[in-house]
This record gives C-alpha cells, sequence and structure tokens, in this order.
DNA sequence: TAAGTATTTAGACAAATATCTAAATATTAA
DNA sequence: TTAATATTTAGATATTTGTCTAAATACTTA
C-alpha cells in the first residue's frame, strides 16, 4: 500500500489515471495530454506501474498502458477499514 | 484532494489514522505510540489537520484528536468515479 | 543496413519533506 | 506566582521527489 499512497500523491499521476479511465493509451499519448517532458512522464507512469495502479504491454514501437482497478480495490478495502 | 493524499502518503501518519479508530485520543498518547519525538508527530497531526482528516479540541492542557470519516467518503467517492 | 520514431535510462538540480533539538506557549497545581 | 506538565513553533539538516537535458534502447521502414 505504501507505493500505492506514494504514487497517488501528485496531480500529473492522478490526471494520468483519470485519462486512462477507459481507454487504453500509448506512452506519447499520454505525455501530449500534459506540459511537462516525456522523459518526466515516463517516471511517472514507471511509478504508477510500481504501485501496480496501472499496466503496459508492448505493441510494436509503443508501449500501451492501462489502468488496473484492483489495487483501487484494496484501497476502497483500506478505507472502509478505517472507517469502522 | 491534494492534502488528503499528501497527508496519506506516510506510514506514521496512516498509523496515527487507525489509532483514531473507534477512540479519541490526546497527542501525547498518540506520540507514546511511535519511537518519533513529540514535536515530528505534532507535525504529523498538523498534516492530517490541514486535510481534514482528523480534527482536534483543547480540554485543559490536553488537545484531544479525533477521526474525520468525512473525508474518506469524498475520497471513496474519488475512487469510485475513477473505476467506472 | 541506415534513418526515423517511440520510449526509457542516466545524471543533475531545485524544491519538498520527515526528522531532530531547543525554545515558546498554555494550562494546572503547589 | 512559581513549578510542572502538555503541546506547538522555530530553525536546522539529510533524504526524497519532480523535473530537466542528453543519451541509450527498441522497433519500423525505406
Amino acid at each position: 500500500m505504501n507505493k500505492v499512497f506514494k504514487a497517488l500523491n501528485d496531480q500529473t499521476r492522478r490526471e494520468i489515471l483519470n485519462l486512462l479511465k477507459g481507454k487504453d493509451l500509448t506512452a506519447g499519448d499520454i505525455a501530449e495530454a500534459f506540459q511537462i517532458t516525456k522523459p518526466s512522464i515516463s517516471h511517472h507512469l514507471d511509478i504508477l506501474s510500481q504501485a501496480d495502479l496501472v499496466t503496459s504491454r508492448k505493441q510494436g514501437q509503443f508501449v500501451i498502458y492501462s489502468l488496473n482497478t484492483t489495487v483501487l480495490d484494496d484501497l476502497m478495502q483500506w478505507i472502509i477499514t478505517l472507517k469502522d
């Protein structure tokens, strides 16, 4: 869970997750949605991957990223446990 | 939400929230549960307060902290929105 | 194979952060 | 009012983090 909270503690990374809601995107597509450089986005994607919040697969020269909602379920459970 | 994610991005602060589950505690009580100094705990409590994850009231020379679950509901909603 | 496109890795740097000690503030009790 | 207890504030420091540029890697196509 540590890596999940760390990954979520950044506005850009949270926006990346929102971008991936419903549709998968290449690293390049994601990078174009922001003003920061591609290496920076790549780094953010790495942190999201480490937290297992996104998964990636290589398709030719592209890397396609997807949202992984499994970890979000874990996070929900963490909150519920804290609440009661 | 930024302050919420920031506040949750620390193991000690997450443990403080767990300690406050069900029962209110003074700053001193909370500090005793950890190996770090009282000023450090005080700082963590400040960050949790800023995120509105805890509330505090003064009772004599003590400051009593409580968990505020309202923000946790907001966080749940954020996750749900991301999921569908 | 050489050139072009997509992405990541490496290294540097400024800003943010968690921690500490020392001091200040607030409250209670002698 | 003085002493003791509870908590916070201030200031310092080492570590982490987000960003950048330059270079490396991977794949496609001419």
